[in-house]
DNA sequence: AGAAAATACTTGCATATTGCAACTTTTTTT
DNA sequence: AAAAAAAGTTGCAATATGCAAGTATTTTCT
């Protein structure tokens, strides 16, 4: 059997540095991290800080040291919740959020370009393949705890 | 369609997460990058710095503190080449060969287990999609130069 | 109700990582 | 023989990281 790990490591190392491409948008110049942390801020509604910073298989000491930069530039707001004043919720603000978009259209539009290389057939394939392997990696026992 | 980017962001940083279990082997205490580093020199014979550090898309000097490090734990040998004394030729050590070779099969145990997760076929197609993926990536014209 | 424990988040601190600019050394070009 | 180029290395300043210990708030336990 082929080496799946060179397969793996290879398709890894090739997607953070799509990843990294992202991360200047019009002005702006946002990290790798933030960009993950703002991805996550543009999909779920209003989570806390722990929630975040879990998902994103992140300490939370430094997620909040992350969330201070980005609430400093703008991007990010942090809301303490009328329940439980321990929790923050967190939110894009309108410049957080048209940063978030663009990275996110960015990404499609790069992934879009990769897809072109592949014929239709071949696409609905991995794309399949990336969900299966998603589903499966989330059943794992050994691996990805923090789970996402 | 569905969000084609959310797919491979949450593949991404489920390998990502996958990876970072690695790092611990023995006694020893390697990072994320470092392991890498000792990834690339299992599969390469005697590269350079450069063709490394290109490869791994890391900043030539970061790369250079980086193997002073592994040099200094005796896990890397740099040894200049005859012919054009400018360049390093870069090697693992018998205890780095050990080290790496322990990541790569842990690496590929954790896969394996969650190819457990699936049926053969999907095994299949999985493996072949990721194929078809780094081929389509090598192709683009937008990401991921430095090339692999 | 009131003390103790738990939870959510923040800060101190020490260490590691990063990348640009400027450097050394060696080789190639002119 | 001088100038340019190439391969690596350091200075430095900025940034990221994670543990331990802190604050503030809520829950649990008598």
């Amino acid at each position: 059997m082929e080496n799946v790990r060179e397969l793996f490591q290879v398709m890894t190392r090739r997607f953070g540095l799509l990843n990294k491409n992202c991360c200047q948008v019009g002005g702006s110049e946002v990290s790798m991290v933030q960009s993950h942390i703002l991805y996550e801020l543009l999909r779920k509604d209003n989570p806390s800080m722990q929630q975040v910073a879990e998902n994103l298989g992140m300490d939370i000491t430094t997620f909040s040291r992350q969330i201070q930069n980005l609430v400093k530039q703008g991007l990010v707001s942090k809301s303490p919740l009328s329940n439980d004043r321990r929790v923050y919720q967190l939110s894009l603000t309108p410049q957080g959020n048209y940063i978030a978009a663009s990275i996110d259209a960015q990404m499609n539009q790069y992934l879009a370009e990769v897809f072109s290389n592949m014929s239709e057939f071949e696409k609905e394939m991995v794309i399949k393949s990336v969900k299966l392997l998603n589903n499966a990696m989330s059943k794992s026992t050994v691996c990805c705890k923090p789970l996402i």
